[in-house]
DNA sequence: GTGCTTGCAAAGACTTTGCAAACTT
DNA sequence: AAGTTTGCAAAGTCTTTGCAAGCAC
């Protein structure tokens, strides 16, 4: 069973269980969630979505998205620019940071397995229960800061990195 | 030497190596940041500058902001909200994550001495250099979920936390 | 059929900006 | 005097919302 039939049986089951329906616009945004590799902005799903069909209108892709959120196939990336950025949740996804290098605008995600604890201790003293946890850098590109600006295609070659692990237990 | 004074200085210094001029609505302004307990808004730090000084604009409080920033007096706070908040950066601050109450809307802050470290080994493994961190945890008032929503005041009480140091290392 | 959905365009919320007058050095 | 800064109001940017027509069930 592919991620995209386990997320379209997810999608059908929530809506259902909330006397939603499943339209041809949520269809072809479901689509386009899957059609991008990594983050991307409203902006951009709405494109994709209209490549799969072009009558999807901005307002739906903006209402289906927090369904989507709800449904833990698509989460929310707030970067803290003034808009915000979505990725889909692969099936082997841990507690993610993101990392952003402020001069290309890419946004990498590394594990921060530690998080899950920190965050319920920070919480735990302050008498609260954990809602959800965010952990940025933001960074430079140290070696292309010199010549032109760091590019884009540098940081798609660093791909292979995305999937490291730190931890801060050793 | 007082942190007033202390910042005083500082704007002072960083203006006119800028060939700035320290004005009198950006002085209402310094003023009005050290007014300020906790977190505020850029609306906030406007009432209080306006309180200060009443010819302060709105448009001017924005324009001063980044400069504070600069002069490390100020740093910005986004929880992913559609307005951003500021804190006023006191002498003993040490880095830390921003605990935020989904329910009332408090921020809490708790030292995080790990996130130094984690920030520049991420970036590294990356090729990039750290610029800044941020880690925010969302979470909700377990006591108070029952009874009527949790309260502002239930927040101030815990205050005497605020200053917990919490670190992965032990 | 019933009532959830949609697209459109207008509205919203916060922040930024153009401009002529006012002010700091 | 020279050049920065200000307040005002208009512009901007992303996101949300009202509404009548259109669909899914």
């Amino acid at each position: 069973m592919t991620e995209n039939s386990r997320h379209l049986q997810r999608f059908q089951d929530f809506l259902t269980k909330k006397s939603l329906r499943l339209t041809s616009p949520r269809r072809a945004i479901l689509e386009a969630v899957h059609g991008h590799e990594s983050h991307y902005t409203a902006e951009e799903l709405l494109s994709l979505a209209r490549s799969i069909d072009d009558s999807v209108s901005r307002a739906t892709v903006y209402r289906t998205l927090p369904i989507l959120q709800e449904c833990d196939i698509v989460r929310e990336i707030d970067v803290g620019k003034d808009f915000k950025y979505y990725a889909t949740n692969r099936s082997e996804d841990n507690f993610q940071a993101q990392v952003v290098c402020v001069d290309c605008d890419n946004i990498f995600e590394i594990d921060a397995p530690f998080m899950d604890w920190y965050a319920k201790t920070a919480a735990e003293r302050l008498g609260l229960e954990v809602d959800s946890q965010r952990i940025q850098v933001n960074a430079h590109c140290t070696r292309l800061r010199t010549g032109q600006t760091c590019e884009h295609k540098a940081a798609k070659t660093s791909e292979s990195l995305l999937h490291s692990t730190i931890s801060t237990h050793n």
